[in-house]
DNA sequence: CGGTGGCCTTGCGCTGGCGCAACGACGCGC
DNA sequence: GCGCGTCGTTGCGCCAGCGCAAGGCCACCG
């Protein structure tokens, strides 16, 4: 049975042989979710270890009034709830399939037993968990310090990396998303979202069309991002 | 030679017997810090792994522009450097003493060594850094939503929990903190963070005299940082 | 003891961006 | 084709909080 391609080249499975990465595959179990389903549950007991096969994951943090902060977006294969599953803490975030999503996903027992065979993977998931917690950092100074305009920026940026597709006339971010999921990604709010990026459309710096946003223009983008303007 | 008691106690090597701890200390080494020195700074490679025996550092991220953002504290019986020393990328961060203080220093050899002979310790330093993420998370939720009072109560009564100490009359933050420190944990500037220190005090909340402050209504503080007032 | 430098306070004017309200566009189901 | 629900746009008023500028306090030093 072919292993498909967007897990192998899991940045979680770097430094592995093929077999090791067979012997990971061969204990994994197939989790299908629907648009919409839930995967894990904030709150709830961290039983399992998942890595995207194909598909998209919104990752929610709620807080107790109700309010829910956008933490990631996780794409094909990248890891979720790799930490937790370690230890015996419940899940701090939720998350759920924005498309129909296929998961691979390891009990925390199989996930002890593989990681004392490959330890070079629990360093993998140190490294991928470092990298959340640079981006968390930068998000907080970018609050506290850039303006609203550099900091949409920044986000339409940052998604055209997760989840960006080459297009004739410029970058497709591939994820449908609301103009409320660009606030709370930004910081801002629904309206200001809606009139910058209007602004920029007149500019011909991007183009947007239902919940699809095209960027024409990266280096464009990438000076605001960078400026105390907008 | 007896061991020093915040070490012993440091969640780092929960679940360990006396003996692995001694393993443990027995290969490190011993730096001392004058106030103001720096232990490591952002950018270069990540060569040692370290445990505050005495003191208080300060871990800041400089942006390329300068400004600098104050990601945590780190005080007695608490990690620094873990996850990157583990990897081979370069400190994300710069860690400051702001008092003397003295450390233990592991360097990566060592580490990789020690963890092998015992790996609950990767998972005590891995559910360090969950919780630190966490933090970072709630201070983004919080920048996103919540107005400037509720955000200084929070930081008030997240030092008090770093670095407090019990007082006849409330919870002293032993760490002197300069007004705009307290703005930069905050995401606010030095002006409203005084404007609005003496607003509490005023109210009998609490007392700050030179750089320190001494909070003598921890439930009232709790009300404001729930709250979506001031 | 007078000077110097670092930190804190506070009055004041200004504005970025929030958020209501009203309306418009689009897709979907019946 | 019509109605309904979701999402996006935009005019407008308002205010939280920023940041300058001026002044005060305090510690430290020669």
């Amino acid at each position: 049975m072919p292993v498909p391609p967007p897990l192998q080249r899991s940045r979680i499975f770097d430094g592995l042989t093929d077999a090791e990465r067979e012997q990971w595959l061969g204990r994994a179990t197939r989790v299908t979710l629907k648009r919409g389903e839930t995967l894990a549950r904030q709150g709830e007991p961290a039983r399992h270890f998942y890595l995207v096969e194909t598909g998209f994951l919104k990752v929610l943090q709620l807080t107790v009034e109700g309010t829910e902060l956008i933490v990631r977006f996780v794409g094909a294969g990248e890891p979720f709830g790799g930490v937790v599953a370690l230890g015996n803490a419940p899940y701090p975030v939720t998350a759920t399939a924005t498309q129909p999503s296929v998961m691979r996903a390891w009990t925390r027992e199989s996930l002890a037993t593989l990681l004392a065979a490959t330890p070079q993977v629990s360093v993998n998931i140190m490294r991928e968990m470092a990298a959340h917690m640079t981006d968390a950092l930068t998000r907080v100074r970018e609050l506290t310090t850039a303006r609203v305009g550099p900091r949409l920026a920044q986000t339409l940026l940052r998604l055209a990396r997760q989840c960006g597709e080459r297009h004739p006339e410029g970058v497709l971010i591939s994820q449908p998303l609301t103009r409320q999921e660009f606030a709370d990604l930004t910081g801002t709010t629904l309206y200001t979202v809606s009139r910058t990026l209007t602004k920029w459309e007149t500019m011909g710096l991007l183009q947007t069309r239902q919940r699809l946003v095209l960027l024409r223009s990266l280096p464009r983008l990438e000076e605001i991002a960078g400026s105390d303007e907008d």
